[in-house]
DNA sequence: TATGAATGAGCCTTCATTCAT
DNA sequence: AATGAATGAAGGCTCATTCAT
């Protein structure tokens, strides 16, 4: 039966992806074996030359794998009505949601900040597929914020800004906790993102202001 | 003749350590292969085990290096006069510069970055020492932008909120390279500051404003 | 459906030996892969073992096909008419043809080579079936011109000496290439057939008047 | 001691490289393993990396250490004296005794024959090295026979003749054997030589004679 | 003290072959 | 009959480490 035969390959490969994904993510790139993930997914060696072609390919394929993972379980958000305020209140808490959930796959933040080091042409397309598309959401809506005769120079500035409050409390966790032993922010993510929308929409409403005053 | 054999050992040493600097940067630790360092410290391999015992001791020895030689050439500016305005201004650009300036040892950024994913002993001692006396700074700086009443909470988030907004275009640096592909962040550290400061400013008067409003 | 099944299978084992072929004359029996032959045979790989039991199956098949090309393209020619000295040119045109003929298939000389090396039986099969017939109509033309008191061991040093000098052209092209680098042999088969042929004629007339000066 | 250290490294390599040759020649570049080589010198497998870089550095070690080897056993002779005629006999006696002698390691044969097929680096050096003088001074010889109004061209398709009926003997042994099973031509280098330098001086003389009257 | 030589462990990869279907 | 999936064996190579000198 090919149905059958199919099945247990796609079974097969699906072990290997899951067993890759925790050995990537606890030992990096060049420090994973293939022996361990096969070991960890039960397969033979060879399986992972046969099903991935070679550890790149497998490397590859769990990067894209994370990426489905993450796509499915946070799905992105319609957010286009209501007040451009609740608008980036929705989407600074939804985005913060996804980088700190505990819930959500803790490798997912490994293999990012290992790409950061050293960038493959995952992350190219995780940036084309997934970022991309959250970015320009955030655009939108600090253009309603900022104004018509906003530049977009302007609106990029301050993306990047929110963009960069959310990513902090990520990237630089094990800075924050030695800064602040006692702070434990991933319990505090309402918080943190009540404090990234309303300093946020005080800078911007502050710039606004200060633009029209230049001009007017 | 002991004088000239235990210059030319410290010689030896000191060769070692920026090659490892060198490559431990480029490789990361564990691509980077002492092979490769003492071939570009002209030095024996077997000398890489006697004068540091092993590869982990190495880089152990190259952090703490990278950390001395980061401190000399950055030491801690003075920034108690003037307006709190100016004095964050100055902050910012002083702490931007010291980010994305070229001229600065590159590889002390991917260290760091490595330190992120896997934290050593290197990087308590490294916010020790030399982190918390910067954040301290500029705490100092927002309580005054903040008033008296603010809490510690709130000056912390700020505080916080800055630094993301400076680190960001260091360690997000390859994916805001794919965002934008035009932009060259290194080349723009001083319109960079500009906006972190007064996107900062605006938003730090606004909070207060707010906190008044919502007190008075 | 019987016939069309069979014909298929036939068709695929024939299009099996023409990629192994290929193959084989390309990389050398150890070099040469199942999966590469199955690849541009459009087949599976295990379509191999299947037709050809194994690898080595597959070589011996591939060599006996070989032959049977090569005899069916070049038909041996008749060849026993007109002047001794006219037959001898014929045939070592004909030979060195065959022989250095850019349109004949590359592979088979490395096959041959291989054999050379390593003869397998399918050597034996080679010799039996196709070169004896050609050796012994050279030595029928080669006696007629020695005439008929030369011995058969000076036929056969005579014919060894022809047939050395033909087969040298392909067996030694790498060297002559070398030690000649202007020369492009294949593409002077006239001219090298023309040297041959004098060169071999006025040995065996000298050959011929030595002995019947030592005789008379 | 330095000398200790260096001779036992010398020892080694030169235990690797003759293991090297003869599994080389057993089996050919692709079939030889670095393991079996190792084990028969009583090395570390690694040995072969540190020694020889990697297994093709292997490969053109061994080849010129076979170059080495034969040209101290068999020196290349002076031959400028005497009349042409014995200067060529002596050099086809030489070159065949060379190329059959029975005590020359067999390894030497087989590699060339690889060398025929695939050629690598390995085979330019030898031809530059070792070949070229000795070609050098058949041609030379020929030239004398032949004499000075013969063209260039000449004297090398002469010169191709001489060399073909040597190499003949080595390079198509296993087709010979089977032409002629009772036929142990190792065994008769000196009836070979003489028939090789009778047929080619014949072959030369009527030449000459031809060319004298197509211009006189 | 300092080093050249050597090693052992282990990794990725390739490949012919097998097996269930 | 014919194949996609899977495997075991082995090979080349890299590298940190050790050791005798």
């Amino acid at each position: 039966m090919e149905t059958g035969q199919a099945a247990r390959s796609a079974e097969t490969r699906r072990r290997l992806l899951e067993a890759a994904v925790e050995v990537f993510a606890e030992e990096g790139f060049r420090k994973a074996t293939l022996h361990e993930i096969a070991r960890r997914a039960d397969a033979n060696i060879a399986s992972t030359g046969y099903h991935f072609g070679n550890k790149e390919g497998l490397y590859a394929a769990v990067f894209e794998y994370a990426e489905r993972q993450t796509a499915n379980s946070h799905p992105p958000a319609q957010n286009d009505d209501g007040l451009p305020e609740e608008r980036l209140r929705r989407h600074v808490t939804s985005f913060l949601s996804r980088l700190l959930d505990p819930n959500r796959p803790a490798w997912f933040a490994r293999l990012l900040a290992r790409e950061m080091i050293d960038p493959t042409p995952a992350l190219d397309r995780l940036v084309r597929n997934r970022m991309r598309a959250n970015h320009q959401q955030l655009s939108a809506i600090l253009r309603d914020l900022l104004g018509e005769d906003a530049t977009d120079e302007a609106v990029r500035l301050c993306a990047l800004s929110v963009i960069a409050q959310c990513t902090f409390y990520r990237n630089s966790a094990p800075i924050i906790s030695r800064l602040y032993p006692d702070l434990v922010p991933t319990e505090e993510i309402e918080h943190l993102a009540d404090h990234v929308t309303r300093f946020s929409l005080a800078a911007i409403r502050g710039l606004r202001v200060k633009r029209k005053e230049r001009r007017g």
